[in-house]
DNA sequence: ATAACATTGCTACAGATGTAACACGCTCGC
DNA sequence: GCGAGCGTGTTACATCTGTAGCAATGTTAT
């Protein structure tokens, strides 16, 4: 997970979290409209997100569906910690409840976050 | 401050911030070194922010000397604020004292990031 | 004066990201 | 059998970001 989702990008995993493994034209279905992407768009990122390992492709039937390569957590976890790093200089960890609001969040997705954002240097390979 | 200012712009900020303004000079050997650039790195980013309106450039006896436009609260509440929406999904503000062990907020800088992120839809004007 | 050095403006280029069109082949209904 | 529609691969292009060189001008010490 070397390169950080972009915002296009996390608006992509979010439907794969939520909805698991899609194929392009249900992605679209579900936010092409609201983000105002056209479907190649949307094409053009999954195709993207693929090559950079974000996401896995696979054929079912022939039809090309993805599904995220890493879990929630996982994600929400590295990229807290780059931004706390990155704008605050923060080495320490955040407390996970900040975040506890998140619509994105079950209560066990949140104890998971706490998990991994206690962890020391994010050497963990949990999925 | 519509553009959220990048990783490397970050880092010219709070070298702003810090320490008042600046020349290309003076951020050059605080932070040059350490994110090795070579001076004409810096002087870009310094021109391209200067443009974007993140500092502001002034001649002092015709040297161009830069000064960070908006405060260190105001952007990094407005990263907070980008932040939690864009990852998280989240609307509510989040607590400041997520962030309070970082070394670039004082007890007051805290607090006003505490009153900026609370604030309803960020339309403060304060600087 | 002049050589050395600093400061500035201009230019360049690669990679990432946003955004999308186009053409080709397959399948399904008629 | 054939056309409409769908999924796929390929290609395109603008902008942003990272990174930096070059030439000209201004300044300074000797």
């Amino acid at each position: 997970m070397q390169t950080a989702p972009s915002p296009s990008e996390m608006a992509i995993l979010k439907v794969l979290w939520h909805h698991g493994p899609q194929s392009a034209r249900e992605v679209q279905d579900q936010i092409g409209a609201a983000q105002d992407w056209s479907y190649s768009t949307t094409r053009t990122l999954l195709t993207r997100m693929a090559e950079k390992g974000l996401i896995a492709r696979e054929a079912v039937h022939g039809l090309a569906v993805f599904t995220a390569t890493y879990s929630k957590a996982k994600v929400l976890s590295a990229m807290v910690r780059t931004f706390s790093a990155q704008v605050f200089d923060l080495d320490a960890p955040i407390a996970a409840s900040a975040f506890a609001e998140s619509p994105l969040l079950s209560a066990d997705d949140l104890a998971e976050l706490e998990g991994l954002l206690n962890e020391p240097t994010s050497q963990g390979e949990g999925a």
